[in-house]
DNA sequence: CATGAATGAGCTTTCATTCAT
DNA sequence: AATGAATGAAAGCTCATTCAT
């Protein structure tokens, strides 16, 4: 009885291994192919794994795409959320972004980024997804500019929805960006970032620091 | 022989009617189902041609897909020329983007451009073409704002790469903003727009601007 | 114009050789192997013909399934109509039974029926085929048999429903016993039949010829 | 050593129960997706076992179908057996015929013996468990006829083969006419069939009822 | 005795492209 | 200039069967 648990516990997690296998070489298969240009059996090869095998952890390759899709909101959720959970100043922020730079200027995530939109744009299941992860995005992204203003007592604490919105376009206009210009200096966008950043968490500052660039000349 | 030259030139009419005939049918077809997921058939029986004319004009289905980004990416070259010769002062600039408005939320183009850009991160000819034009417009937009700056003696003349990599996030942001957001409201937008254009084109009155809604609370 | 139109001639023409070609090989194909385990492209090779180009003429493999059953089902149609608008006698109506005989007992033209009729039990569309075939059957049977009783004067002229039902099982069975039986000798099935028309077209006939075996002892 | 046969005997009673569920589970697979359409895996969920541990009772896919085959056979078989000798008279053998009516307008077992002879067809086991199987159901009817025509000294006691196939045709007719016609009266065949039987066990009354009907036009 | 993970061949269907007319 | 018949490779997906546990 017990062995029967714990046989079954095993099997659980070699189940997810293996789902972990197939998003693993679906992911890449699709950052190189597109959805629709990689082929389940490029992808099983990938994953080192049969195609029919992969078919017993998704149902389709609709539902890997949709499972990939979720991963990737997940993550980037998760991310946000450890950064709002322990910045609480400017600063902090700052220095969060600066390290979250890499991955946000990571061509095979703006990549899958821009393959992911570009389905929502016809796949009513995927732009389910990402409309529900961007809802979860705003409100997080409103608490986190919120409560910075707060504690740093430097303008409104109530943010708007036009400041959310300058913030997601910087953001999400980031992919695009990226494909265009891969060899664009790094530095440019963080320094870019850390403007918008100042204007929107602390306006104030954000003007003296405006002025102060109109002495400089740039 | 004149007859000869006018027969040609009738000919290049016409074959130049058929091929935008083509690439018109292969937007549409495009938009709704993407590159991949479009096929000659439908294509060519969206541009009430049999199959075997269309390669005629073009040799292969992705020489459709790099000729329509170009003729895409020209028109959009064309219209930011028209905006900055006709566009010398903040007024103008932002009568300008009030009036693209409508265009640049459309969620058809959207639509393409996220197809266009995540093509790019995979076929080097797309990316090639896309890469060429975003030059393009970076060179334009560094003019348009040194020149508005100049007439309005608001800031330094001279931009940076921040600046305009700044301008072209927010630009190429909307695309995903749209597709995620298809409903959010349209001056949200626009407001956004105009405060960082304001920002941007003059560094001065935005920090006033700003001030002002840090007085306002929002 | 009149050249095209004869060549749209010559197309349709062209098109219906085509079809028939393939609901051949299909047929051939089906009866060896089923409608399931008969694969597109033993059917497309049997049809001379690729298997996409199939997919021109045919929208799916249960498209040829539904179009072999309509075919079959017309031609036994036709085979009956002409059967009913010669015989007014009990004799013809032999004759044509007998002339009928190598037909009815063929095994391929069984096994597609018992295909055909087994596949109905879980295809809608199929059942929806051979159940409108069916009434006609039975309404070209009534007037048959109905016909006969009046010029023989030999019986009721109406005809009732158990009456045909006794017919129909008659020869629906034979299907099966073929099948079984293949080695059996045909006369036996002709008497056999013979014996059931008697019974249905001339009761009264029939009652003496029963009484005749009787007598032959058999 | 006792221990041992009983254990053994154990173990076969086991197995014996595990293969009825196999062929149980199967047999309602093929009758609601044919042999061809159903798949182990589904005949295993169904069994409540796993797929792997059929094979151990099974060779194979064709192994159960043609087991179930001969199930069916032995269990038509004994019925047939039991009617035979229970029945001496024309009342008895009507009465048996009612009771098992149910069954044999039974539409699984319909679809069961249309996919059967259809897969005899093309399979020659089958092929040859059901021609067996016919071979003994001709026996055993020309016993049965015979045994009523001698006890009620109704007609000559030999029968014919042609009296045989008559009774079989109308027997076997019945799946494809239940196929075709699922909601038609029952009363109408066992109607049929009584008259069928009445002229085949006892000709002369046989003859005086035709005539009856004759008189009551129908 | 019993499981179900794993395979890879084979299924139906679609597609870009060619070419005879 | 224009057609659309024809191809065959490759797509997504399912299956009977095996075997390590």
């Amino acid at each position: 009885m017990v062995r029967c648990e714990m046989v079954k516990k095993a099997r659980e997690i070699r189940a997810d291994k293996r789902r972990r296998q197939v998003l693993d070489a679906a992911s890449a298969c699709f950052r190189e192919e597109g959805f629709h240009g990689a082929s389940m059996s490029r992808i099983a090869a990938r994953a080192e794994m049969s195609v029919g095998h992969i078919y017993r952890y998704f149902d389709s390759k609709e539902t890997i795409i949709i499972a990939l899709v979720q991963r990737d909101c997940a993550k980037f959720d998760r991310w946000l959320r450890r950064m709002i959970s322990s910045a609480a100043t400017i600063e902090t922020v700052i220095a969060n972004l600066r390290r979250g730079m890499p991955w946000l200027l990571n061509r095979d995530r703006a990549a899958i980024f821009l393959e992911m939109h570009a389905e929502a744009g016809r796949n009513s299941k995927i732009a389910a997804v990402l409309t529900e992860m961007d809802h979860n995005l705003r409100c997080l992204l409103k608490e986190l500019i919120g409560r910075v203003r707060r504690t740093s007592q430097s303008g409104p604490e109530e943010v708007t929805d036009v400041t959310i919105e300058v913030v997601l376009l910087q953001l999400q206009g980031v992919a695009a960006r990226v494909t265009l210009n891969p060899n664009l200096d790094r530095s440019v966008f963080l320094e870019g970032f850390e403007r918008v950043a100042l204007a929107v968490l602390a306006p104030e500052a954000s003007a003296q620091c405006v002025l102060k660039e109109a002495g400089k000349a740039g």
